[in-house]
DNA sequence: CTATAATATTTCAAATTTATGACAATAGGG
DNA sequence: CCCTATTGTCATAAATTTGAAATATTATAG
């Protein structure tokens, strides 16, 4: 899950060491050296994930956030803020703006590396390789595998991106365009219908372990996971 | 849902097709044979979207896209592509320069209005997604799910916009017309006395969890929905 | 208390949505 | 190059939802 990291940090040192950081953790950075900076930036590109000091010159951190979380266009956008001091007053003030996270100074790379990987997931669970479990099913990533019990679920291609998809966001309804966008892509040009047949593949590969019952149908609106049988 | 679209396409033929099909989807087409006819009926009226080619006499539709984009008057009205090749490089372009997708000529009329349909699905401005709660019993658009203490309400798709617009809207009277504007949308062409069923439909979906009270009627004026149990 | 207007219920056929099975086109793997 | 798995579409069946009409109740002015 590879992100493309907009850091906003007006001290140099502290900028390049982000900057490696994130490169290293495999994602991609951006640098802006004040809001006004990041401001321009954002007209651009809208970055995955915005690390963002609360110390700034001119417009603070405190203050470009909450600008960020009251424009529709990066609002979504998850904040990492990074504060000085611990105080409970900073923590409080940081999540009132609507950042994600913080990170207090100072810290290590591998606890920044943990909470921006923490926090996209939050945003795109389906998109990391960490297995999922529900309901006795387990979907591995990495081997490509959903078993439960010591049953094998087979699944093509398409099903098994669509389950991941669905485990990753549970519970929640997607209609079928939104299915299509998230499990078969942005330009893909398929009929809605589709998602339909490929629901039924997945549901038939399921019920080899009795779980075709976690996809359910919410007629007029789509389709969702959820463990509740009602 | 039905919006205005700007066509921005010199041959005649195929602007004639686009416009054509255009109207066949429910929207409205505007016609222009250039960027600088464009920028003539821009001043008069901002389509919802714009659909442009990227091949046009004089300013090319590359060049005319990063004008829209860079004038804050035009820059957030979506564009939609028409390239000739599908060469990698194109496409790039396109998205560089800011327009939100694009179409590969030649395209069928059902994948151009699929591409018009989401690109404004994207756009809009999507009805609050906020879970609200009254009495107990809550209701979440995100799972589309009602629930009361543990148990599920199951509701149908009109009687589910019914209770969540009654829930966002409290305490007040609403008439059975402005229901069916609101609920059921402001074209259609239902009896009034059809709500009655519908609110029957809910009051007895709702009676699972003891809630049929909260939906109250107002001999000669409505329903409402409240707390007051008088 | 009665007539009458307004609302509640029930029922039903039409309209809408989904499920399913079959099939042709494609993509890969041997 | 042949064979098999995978995919996207369709046609058709099945299921659910909807709107309206008919009938039953209830509230209220007089």
């Amino acid at each position: 899950m590879p992100a493309n990291i907009l850091v906003v940090e007006d001290e140099p040192a502290l900028q390049e060491l982000l900057a490696l950081n994130i490169t290293q953790a495999g994602h991609t950075p951006m640098r802006a050296i004040s809001a006004e900076h990041a401001q321009e930036l954002l007209r651009n590109a809208l970055p995955d994930l915005i690390l963002l000091d609360w110390m700034l010159p001119k417009m603070s951190g405190i203050d470009f956030a909450r600008q960020l979380k009251s424009d529709s266009a990066t609002k979504q956008i998850p904040i990492i803020m990074l504060t000085a001091r611990g105080g409970e007053f900073d923590k409080v003030r940081c999540l009132e703006v609507g950042a994600d996270d913080y990170v207090t100074k100072p810290f290590s790379p591998k606890e920044l590396n943990a909470r921006i990987k923490a926090v996209l997931r939050r945003i795109a669970p389906q998109m990391t390789d960490d297995p999922i479990e529900i309901q006795g099913l387990h979907l591995d990533p990495v081997t490509r595998r959903v078993k439960s019990n010591n049953k094998v679920v087979d699944l093509g291609p398409t099903e098994f991106r669509l389950l991941h998809y669905f485990m990753g966001n549970p519970e929640r309804v997607h209609s079928r365009s939104q299915l299509l966008d998230k499990v078969w892509g942005h330009h893909v040009f398929v009929e809605d219908r589709t998602v339909d047949v490929h629901i039924r593949r997945l549901r038939n590969a399921l019920s080899i372990s009795g779980h075709q019952d976690l996809i359910q149908t919410v007629r007029g609106s789509g389709y969702r996971l959820s463990v509740i049988t009602a």
